[in-house]
DNA sequence: TAAAAATACTCCATAGGTATTTTAT
DNA sequence: ATAAAATACCTATGGAGTATTTTTA
């Protein structure tokens, strides 16, 4: 019969799809992980991962024991949570994924108030695209999501915090620069400079575009990351979209932002898996986090 | 960190509530098992089970910890499974519960059918009440359950096989006995004999008996199976309602049995788990079903 | 006092370590 | 030629056994 720690080497190696390193990951020698990949192998009847010396594969069969052996690890680990709570009720342990185009806007002030809310609640927080998020909360790799909601997915249960508006962005010499509220018109003066795919708020900016009427740069122009339009746009190759929680940044890296007069949002939310226990400490996270909220990111809902 | 072997010892001990029982159902002696079960307390710092020597049971934390360990050990299972069906990949384990009005008069041809159609399916089956059933989808202890449907709980599936109508039925000496159908008018003159609490029948039987205005036999008669139930009406105290699967046998141990005029059936089916994986086996096992059903349980859709 | 769990002890299977070899690019 | 996984071999932890004692209803 199979036992948790096979389990935990065999997802090791299909996380690091390298033997040593899943090892050192795993806190045992290479061999030792070898010798029970092989026996877990052996038991199942059948190759779970493709070894040459330079590439590490997870066969389908490995892809299907992986998933399961993902959740039955989470669980060992939730039983050993029961117990840590037990011993210090108010400790947490919270793995949360953040999109790329909130995160860095995000955390500065979210964590050290949450911080001091719930001093014993440790966060570890992972940053990467809303698709590659809900691929690792299935995965029992997160056990929440900061990002743009609604997010269709069967068995994820869901929580808006607030809407965050959309703001128009140029450098201080632009001819749009001026304080105020930008109109419909002026915006089709500009040229957008829009974020790489992958990112959900590209196509939100992509819809306001189109329905606005205004031009978006050619593909010369790929920003990887809010920051980099940020800095593109200072040297005055273009304008942009921020989202509400930016502007402060923006502002300060020396950008004239204006709200929109044809107002545009994002909501944003936390999700999780339906069947994760703590959906009540990610409630209490959600609470301080919109009572910290900054004034450019409007407070809409908390529902 | 916990590992299976010693929570597959503590669901033992939860489930027995004996560690000798435990034990030999773990194939392990009784001091392998304590000592274990100890070790797991000192992991997680905290009495899992009390025990005297007359009575085992489980703590709150225990009970916390065995519902999460019941998952992880299914999940291993579950991987035991995968390897199981590559190996053949015809061979299926499935643990289904019946209800209690269903069960004898379905098992008898299902059985057989199901066998002749999938050989390598292994059915084990386990009769209940729907309560019980429920109680032990959720425990992941069943695959799943053959009961009265809608049964409203959150994260499950099912899958709706037939309508089975209610039937009169009386001994052949009753005024009431006769052929055809019987009319809403003659029932009244009927003194129903009902099942005890728990089965989901009992409820059925007395909103018909409501609706019609029929009599109900006094607290005299607790009749705890439709067997029993079957017995009394023959031996002449009164009435009764019988689903159509029972009909057959009914009229074999000498009843008279009528359908009912005004119409009034059970809808039964399939439920399980939404996170089980073995959907298209059940949906396999309920076409078998419903292409091997009796005339007196009529087929209305299968949906 | 008798049933049941805990303790004492012994044993050996195996998880894990180090050193080395094989393999494939 | 070299990085990486597999093999060989050794050690020691701890899971599991039998025999016995302790506990408590």
């Amino acid at each position: 019969m199979v036992n948790l720690q096979e389990l935990r080497y065999l997802v090791a190696v299909a996380d690091h799809r390298h033997f040593g390193k899943a090892a050192s990951a795993c806190c045992v020698s290479q061999p030792t992980l070898s010798m029970q990949l092989k026996k877990l192998e052996d038991i199942l009847g059948g190759q779970l991962v493709e070894r040459t010396n330079k590439a590490v594969h997870v066969t389908p069969l490995g892809e299907m024991v992986v998933a399961r052996a993902r959740q039955a690890l989470a669980e060992a680990e939730a039983i050993m949570d029961i117990a840590r709570r037990r011993a210090d009720p108010d400790v947490r342990n919270i793995e949360i994924g953040v999109i790329p185009t909130l995160c860095p806007y995000l955390l500065p002030w979210a964590i050290p108030a949450i911080r001091a809310a719930y001093p014993k609640f440790k966060l570890t927080v992972y940053e990467d695209f809303t698709a590659n998020l809900i691929a690792r909360l299935d995965a029992y790799q997160l056990d929440a999501a900061i990002l743009s909601v609604p997010v269709p997915h069967r068995g994820f249960e869901s929580l808006t915090m607030f809407e965050e508006p959309f703001w128009f962005a140029c450098n201080q010499g632009h001819p749009l620069a001026a304080p105020g509220p930008i109109a419909g018109v002026e915006l089709r003066q500009a040229e957008m400079l829009v974020l790489t795919e992958g990112h959900c708020m590209r196509d939100q900016m992509l819809t306001i575009c189109d329905a606005s009427q205004v031009q978006v740069a050619g593909g010369d122009f790929r920003a990887t990351s809010l920051e980099t339009i940020v800095q593109m746009v200072k040297a005055g190759m273009g304008c942009t979209l921020l989202p509400g929680l930016a502007v402060r940044h923006a502002r300060e890296s020396g950008l004239c932002v204006r709200a929109l007069e044809a107002k545009a949002a994002r909501r944003v939310g936390f999700v999780w898996r339906g069947s994760y226990l703590g959906a009540d400490d990610i409630a209490k996270l959600a609470d301080v986090i919109v009572a910290h909220l900054p004034e450019t990111a409007q407070i809409r809902s908390l529902a």
